[in-house]
DNA sequence: TTACTAAATAATAAATATTACTATTTAGCT
DNA sequence: AGCTAAATAGTAATATTTATTATTTAGTAA
């Protein structure tokens, strides 16, 4: 799975993270470290109101703002990542391992799912002569099973 | 080209596009068809108020409420595809031909391109087993070389 | 052509998501 | 232990999108 959830493993990817923050010069405050960690344990890409949400039991006094600013912050540093769906809030995730996603258009639900050989074939020139590249993935919008079966 | 811009062959789509309407129930009005032809003869994947503005010059009293419920009705009838940037404003456009996006984080600017290579592989189970898919499209995001000159 | 009806629109208000402001707090450094 | 710039909490403001309602119009059928 592109995620492992021992804590052992979460925990050296926080480890990871302070680090990456000390070289970004960004400090390391309890608020981001639990942002970070609340990600890196989410499995449902949540948006910036589900983490105010989770983190709000642990640091009941977090601002809504300091989450929405914290993973613009993350973002700019590509510690995160920040996934486009049509729904109305952004959605995030921690990326350890490349993945593509699957986005249901009606539930906004979003699954990631592997694909090797996409992963190796090569890339047009267009791609390469036109800037710097921070991720690159297959989306795919749909109606998911769930839904299907609702409608 | 993905788009071709003659007027013969965009009047093509529009006509299609009636007709799209028509076997859907959806009235063929003013509104609609110019919303349509301006996103179609549209190279910037523009957005609901870009639309708008453009709009108004033939339209002077359509409203943005209308173009914003006439786009989610398109899109609801696969008549026009939404391109979710990290910008705030959602993007639009007419898929005449199977591509790809590469869109900036810094301007939001959206760059079609094709991958012929990426069409003819085959996709993984996981992906035949989700549900109905309405688009399968390579997303890179990263700084065009415009911004990387900027900053 | 004219009249009918349901759908679509304009104008406006409201809701929602995100960002900005300011006083206070805190991490990292001396 | 104290200093300083960065980060935060609380709140206000902005921006985007959606809802409401009265009016208009496309499609249809007499």
């Amino acid at each position: 799975m592109y995620q492992n959830t021992s804590i052992k493993n979460n925990e050296d990817f926080v480890f990871k993270f302070t680090e990456s923050c000390k070289e970004a010069g960004l400090k390391v405050t309890h608020q981001r470290i639990e942002i970070y960690r609340a990600l890196l344990s989410s499995k449902d890409h949540p948006s910036a109101e589900m983490l105010h949400k989770i983190i709000a039991e642990k640091l009941p006094s977090i601002s809504l703002d300091t989450v929405y600013r914290t993973l613009a912050t993350f973002e700019q540093h590509d510690l995160i990542s920040r996934i486009n769906t049509s729904g109305s809030q952004a959605r995030f995730e921690v990326v350890t391992t490349q993945h593509h996603h699957l986005i249901c258009s009606r539930c906004n639900t979003v699954i990631d799912f592997h694909w090797p050989a996409f992963d190796e074939i090569d890339q047009p020139e267009t791609i390469r002569n036109w800037g710097n590249i921070s991720s690159k993935s297959v989306v795919i919008y749909g109606m998911c099973n769930i839904c299907l079966g609702k409608s």
